[in-house]
DNA sequence: AAGGAGAAGTTACAAGTGTAAACTACATAT
DNA sequence: ATATGTAGTTTACACTTGTAACTTCTCCTT
């Protein structure tokens, strides 16, 4: 659900989104305006084009008190598992396992991840079988 | 290597890439048209602009014979590795190994491929140590 | 010779994206 | 009452991407 929408954000809309999604609250342009200060060098006018255009996108609410408060209606984990999904259906014909297996190939798994990712393993299977 | 080039292939210009990276030598226009065709409804114009960009971004060479025959200066492997790795530094926090986990999290690798998985972790782990 | 087909090169054009200014309205400080 | 700052709204503008037509040249066919 949502897949559609999440798709289309777009590289700087996922900046502004990082700042919604690690607010444990709903926040006003002027909180979100101040973090993205540190992170970018963009315009606040910038920064109001990017939520409106995620408001218009539906992953993104904005409610009217004093001043707008902005909400993320897609969270960081939904966005990140549609978009992983979405890689091993383009690169690796829609198995995660071939995922796995070419990142030990290339040895982005070392010994050490290995052996956590083993422990892992296990819980996964206890609660499978 | 090549990093640069390779983030900027884009959906459209992946799937002519597809075609080069099948075919074991060079291809002239005719065949890569021929092969489009069946996957696609491109115009033949469409096909050659994008090979044009493909060959614009240094990610494919024309050369000339009695006619242009296109071929690769990307491996398909390249280019997975590269998206690959992309995505892990964005969304992982650069690690692999927080990928695999996310993976086991949200059930997309069930517990075949966690036996196969952990065999090829075996011949890893062999070669590491 | 005339006409058609495909190759190469040039131009087009709408939608999306990154980035931002301009304008309007209101509140707060002087 | 006036100037300043900020929120909200509208408009802009270049670049990229998806998709394709138009033009020119050459070769092959009738």
């Amino acid at each position: 659900m949502m897949s559609n929408l999440i798709s289309k954000i777009t590289d700087s809309e996922v900046k502004v989104m990082r700042i919604l999604w690690e607010a444990e609250d709903e926040l006003p342009l002027a909180d979100i305006r101040k973090i993205l200060k540190q992170r970018s060098d963009w315009e606040t006018s910038t920064i109001k084009t990017l939520l409106r255009r995620l408001c218009e996108k539906s992953v993104v609410l904005a409610t009217k008190k004093e001043v707008f408060y902005y909400k993320p209606l897609v969270s960081e984990k939904e966005y990140s598992e549609y978009t992983t999904q979405n890689l091993i259906d383009r690169l690796y014909s829609g198995s995660a396992k071939n995922l796995v297996a070419s990142l030990l190939g290339s040895k982005k798994l070392n010994s050490n991840d290995v052996e956590e990712l083993r422990k892992l393993f296990k819980v996964g299977d206890d609660i499978d079988e």
